[in-house]
RNA sequence: CGCGGGGUGGAGCAGCUUGGUAGCUCGCCGGGCUCAUAACCCGGAGGUCAUAGGUUCAAAUCCUGUCCCCGCAACCA
């Protein structure tokens, strides 16, 4: 039986059209779930959106829209641009479908029953025009934020999660599994700033607004934020507190949550104990990304600064898209997006070295062998060189992989094309034409030919759209994880199809003179 | 003294755990090749590794001070 791997990306917060950053999650995610499956594991990958709270209801009101109607509209459209970036996820969930809601009731209820929600004041600092609580460090120059006007002590009736409860076992259990926060400097961080100065009890319900879910047992409260966004991982798979379905047993715990770095908290500290208040296991792993900046700023609409992983899919294709900001971000470090960069990253590696490959080698196929694939006979040094690259480049993506390093393993990728481009100048096809020397023209292009597919194979899980162009030359169906387990699979005397250009270059210039306009 | 990350040739990064010729990509200069998308391949210039000390036979790498930059600082998603 297949191993299951569940892998999910936080909800996106509906108050708008995410920017590139954020979509930068969902490609990341993509990358990762589509390498598993690859490798054979039953893969389920989540996303979706997180659609309550106070902001979404002001945000609908000044729209003129019901909050229902403007959060439609925008999951719509974020859903959409998932789409446009061919992310592969199995399921895009809502918290407000019905079945969610249903189980955060329920949820709820279970905990209160426990013990572990309880009615209590919540007190801060409230801005009585704009209704909003706000907290000391959100304050401009210690005052509201929205309208610039006084803000006063304040308190409203709410209930609280007994977090504190939890504390002692949450330090126990992150010093006991190094792994469960990545990238590891977050983790003191969450234990040096939070836990152990001790854990407040969070707020979990709201009595000044009402575009949430309704607390069932006293109806004046909806359930506040965090219960209702992270308990997403469990509900949709089928969380009941009182009858888990199948499902739920088979995915849970989740492989793998990947999130921002900005809510590395929510999902290190809120989440573990809500789980264990529910006397479920805790995922196996959280991954808070870095961030993608523009222009070194960090992104948002206020800023003036944003760019929309859909605009940029018009202008250079998805899967340059997808290759920058997969390549561009490092482990640990915030990335950076330009135009200029862009540029460069698209014509150097996407259309220098891989498309330019791609388009050589096969044109050499269709002049020497009228494209049909040619045996290779004995190998020499710099063919083994060639296939050692090669075949230790599978192993090497491997290891980045099982890293979570993605942008190392595209370099890894690359580093077949690059290794082909130079065997290309070492061998030198065009001479061995000339000289009539066929045998040794056979193996050129036969190595050339498979290094490029295993090249392919081990890219599907980055740029599937260019990988599957590069099948269709190539006119292989030998596209699987098993058929790059040794080199020298590509069927001979198969017959590819004509070159077509994968990426166009483009003119540096003539683009950035284009987005003036 | 709140916590944490960072400062490496023009740009972006790796190296620091386990001290010992400073590596990669882009850009620049020169050369080669002509199969290919003016692409590809080779060579070169360019760095007192923020700064001041310390440990050591030896420090980008360990320790200390200083100066900058950035994130987090709890009910904001």
């Amino acid at each position: 039986m297949k191993e299951k791997y569940y892998i999910s990306t936080a909800i996106a917060y509906t108050s708008g059209k995410p920017h590139i950053g954020n979509t930068y999650e969902i490609v990341l995610a993509d990358a990762i779930a589509r390498y598993k499956r690859a490798k054979g594991y039953d893969v389920y990958f989540q996303t979706g959106t997180d659609e309550h709270g106070e902001k979404i209801e002001l945000k609908a009101k000044d729209a003129g829209l019901t909050p229902k109607e403007f959060v439609d509209n925008v999951s719509t459209d974020i859903k959409r641009i998932w789409d446009v970036m061919n992310t592969s996820y199995d399921k895009f969930v809502r918290t407000t479908d019905e079945l969610h809601e249903k189980q955060v009731q329920k949820i709820f209820k279970k905990m209160y029953d426990k013990g572990d929600i309880y009615k209590g004041e919540y007190k801060g600092l409230y801005c009585t025009p704009c209704e909003s609580f706000w907290t000391e460090s959100q304050l401009v120059d210690g005052k509201c934020p929205d309208c610039g006007r006084e803000v006063e002590e304040a308190s409203e009736e709410a209930y609280f999660f007994r977090l504190s409860k939890y504390q002692d076992k949450l330090v126990d259990y992150i010093n006991e599994h190094p792994e469960f926060i990545q990238p590891e400097s977050r983790k003191n961080e969450m234990l040096n700033n939070f836990i152990k100065p001790g854990l407040q009890d969070l707020c979990v319900s709201r009595t000044s607004f009402t575009w949430g879910i309704p607390v069932d047992f006293d109806d004046k409260h909806v359930v506040y934020v965090w219960l209702d966004a992270l308990t997403n991982y469990i509900t949709n798979i089928g969380f009941d507190v009182d009858n888990p379905s199948e499902t739920f047993n088979k995915y849970w715990p989740a492989d793998l949550h990947l999130i921002g770095k900005d809510i590395i908290r929510f999902h290190t500290i809120y989440w573990p104990c809500f789980l264990w208040s529910l006397d479920i296991e805790l995922p196996k792993q959280v991954f808070g990304h870095p961030w993608l900046l523009t222009n070194n700023d960090k992104i948002g609409k206020s800023r003036g600064n944003a760019i929309y992983a859909d605009d940029l899919a018009d202008l250079v294709g998805v899967d340059a898209v997808r290759y920058y900001v997969l390549h561009e971000i490092p482990f640990a470090n915030d990335g950076n997006l330009t135009y200029e960069l862009l540029v460069e990253r698209y014509n150097s590696d996407l259309a220098n070295i891989l498309g330019n490959l791609v388009n050589r080698t096969i044109s050499m196929a269709k002049k020497y062998f009228d494209g049909v694939v040619p045996a290779a006979n004995n190998l020499e040094e710099v063919d083994k060189d060639l296939i050692n690259v090669v075949t230790s480049t599978v192993s090497k993506v491997d290891e980045s992989m099982d890293n979570l390093r993605v942008a190392d393993a595209i370099d890894n990728v690359f580093e077949i094309f690059r290794r082909s481009n130079k065997y290309i100048d070492e061998t030198c096809p065009w001479t061995l034409a000339k000289e009539g020397n066929t045998e040794r023209l056979q193996t050129v292009i036969y190595n050339l030919l498979e290094s490029i597919r295993i090249g392919s194979v081990l890219l599907h899980s980055f740029l599937p759209e260019t990988s599957e162009k590069i099948f269709k030359q190539l006119n292989t169906d030998l596209t699987d994880y098993e058929s790059i387990n040794e080199f020298g699979k590509l069927v001979v005397g198969n017959t590819l199809n004509d070159p077509e250009p994968l990426f166009v270059r483009i003119d540096k210039d003539k683009f950035l003179e284009e987005l003036q306009k």
